[in-house]
DNA sequence: CTTTAATTTTATCCTTTGGTAAAATATATC
DNA sequence: GATATATTTTACCAAAGGATAAAATTAAAG
C-alpha cells in the first residue's frame, strides 16, 4: 500500500546481462518501451493510485497479463518510469560551472530546463504528480542524492555573489525559482493552453517564453 | 468514468434554502465540514481517482455510509472541495487595480498568493493535482471564468507598460511567473523540506521567502 | 524441420471500492 | 415523554483492479 522503498538511483547498469541473462531480445526492447510510454502518460493523469494497469495496456495495445510479462507488478513499472525521468531531470543541474560566468551557466541552466519541459511534458507531470504526492516513492532520493547535488550548486551560485558577478540572492530560492518557473508550462500545460491557447510544441511560443523567462529573472539577479 | 461536466460556479448561494429545505444543523455544518477538511487532505495526496471514500471516511472518523450520507458520492465531494479552493484562489487576483502603482498592486499580489500557499498548501496541492491531470473537472472554468479574469488583468497590467511604470513584460508571462513561483512553495513543499529542511509554517523562511521572490521579481520587472 | 525458449492469450482469483438498503439510534419538536 | 425527523451503523453488492496459472502461440537455435 505504502510504496516507500529504496530506490536505485543511479539505474544499475545491467546487471541481469553480468549475470549471463538472456535479454533484451528486438521485441523485449520495443515492448518494453511501449509501455513505459503508456504508462509515463497514464501517470502523468492519474498518478500512482489513480493509474491503472488497464488502462496502460491499453494505451500500449497489449493485454494486461501481456504488460505484466515485462514489468511484474505496477510498483515496479511506477519505479521504471521514474527512473527514467529522474536521469534526464537531473542531469542540468550537475552542468552548472563556477568556472564560467553565472550570466552564461544560469542562462543554459533555464534553457536546459524549459527544453525538457517542451521535450517531456509528461515526464515532467509524473514527476510533478509524485512530488505533491509527497513524494512517497522519491523522497529517499531527495533526501539524499538531490540534496546533496544542490548543495554542491548552491555552493558554485555563492561563489559567484562573492565574486560579486551576481547579486546577493539565495542560492536555493534561485534554483527552486528556475524549477517553479521552467517547469510549471509543462505541469500546468493545461491552464496555459486555456488561457492563451498555446503550449511549447509551438516553436513560437516556445521561444517567446524562454526569453521572457530568461528576461525576468536574469534582470533579478545579475548585478 | 470521465467526471467532465458543468462545474457551478461561483457556488449558488443556497438555493436550497430557499426551496424551504431545513438545512444546516449544527452537526450538519460540523461534519461537512470536517469532511471536507478529510478529503482535501486525501484528494492532495492521491488526486481525484487515486482517493478512496474509506480514506476519507476514516480521516473523518466516520463511517463511509455516513460520509455518503453528506455528501451523496465521491464526485460531488470533489467538486465541493474544488469550489471551496477556486473561491480563495482566485480572490486576490480580482483586485488588481491599475489606479495603483504597479510597484504596490503586484508586490500586494505576490504578499496574497504566497499567503496562500502557507495557509492552504493541502488545497493548493488539489488544485495542481487537478490542473496536472488535466483539469477534467475545471476545464470548462479555466475556459471561462479564469480567462476572463486574466484577460482582464492582462490589460491592466499592459496599461502600467504603456504608462512606462512596469518594463516591457508579457502580461500572461509575468502572471503565469508569480503563480508558477508561489505556487511551487505550497505544492512542491516535500522537495523543499528535503533540500532545506523548512516549510512556510515556519515564519522565518516564509518572509525569507516571500521577501525573496519579490526582490527577484520585482527587479525584474519594474523599470 | 525440430526442438527449445520466449511471448501472448484465456480464464480466474481475491481484494478493494463506490455505492445502497434497511435497521438502529439519537435529536428535536410538541 | 411521545412522535417525527435526522443521523449513524450494519450488512451487503456489483464492478474494477492487481495479480497468477496454465494453455496456446510465436520466434529462435541447431
Amino acid at each position: 500500500m505504502t510504496l516507500h522503498q529504496g530506490f536505485p538511483l543511479p539505474a544499475e547498469p545491467d546487471a541481469d546481462q553480468a549475470a549471463g541473462k538472456r535479454r533484451d531480445s528486438r521485441i523485449q526492447v520495443r515492448n518494453r518501451e511501449k509501455i513505459l510510454e503508456a504508462a509515463t502518460e497514464i501517470f502523468s493523469m492519474y498518478g500512482y493510485r489513480g493509474a491503472t494497469l488497464d488502462q496502460i495496456a491499453e494505451k500500449a495495445a497489449m493485454s494486461k497479463p501481456n504488460l505484466l510479462y515485462y514489468f511484474s507488478s505496477k510498483k515496479e513499472l511506477y519505479l521504471a518510469v521514474l527512473r527514467d525521468i529522474l536521469e534526464i531531470w537531473l542531469q542540468p543541474l550537475k552542468e552548472l560551472d563556477e568556472r564560467e560566468s553565472p550570466e552564461r551557466e544560469i542562462s543554459a541552466y533555464i534553457d536546459q530546463k524549459i527544453r525538457f519541459s517542451q521535450l517531456y511534458p509528461t515526464a515532467s507531470r509524473v514527476f510533478a504528480n509524485e512530488i505533491v504526492a509527497g513524494a512517497p516513492v522519491l523522497k529517499p532520493v531527495l533526501d539524499s542524492y538531490l540534496r546533496d547535488i544542490v548543495k554542491k550548486k548552491a555552493r558554485v551560485i555563492r561563489k559567484w555573489v562573492k565574486r560579486g558577478e551576481l547579486a546577493d540572492v539565495d542560492p536555493y530560492h534561485l534554483i527552486m525559482m528556475i524549477w517553479a518557473v521552467t517547469q510549471h508550462y509543462a505541469d500546468f500545460a493545461v491552464q496555459i493552453d486555456s488561457l492563451l491557447g498555446k503550449s511549447l510544441d509551438d516553436e513560437k511560443f516556445y521561444n517567446q517564453t524562454r526569453k521572457h523567462i530568461k528576461r525576468i529573472l536574469m534582470r533579478g539577479i545579475l548585478k
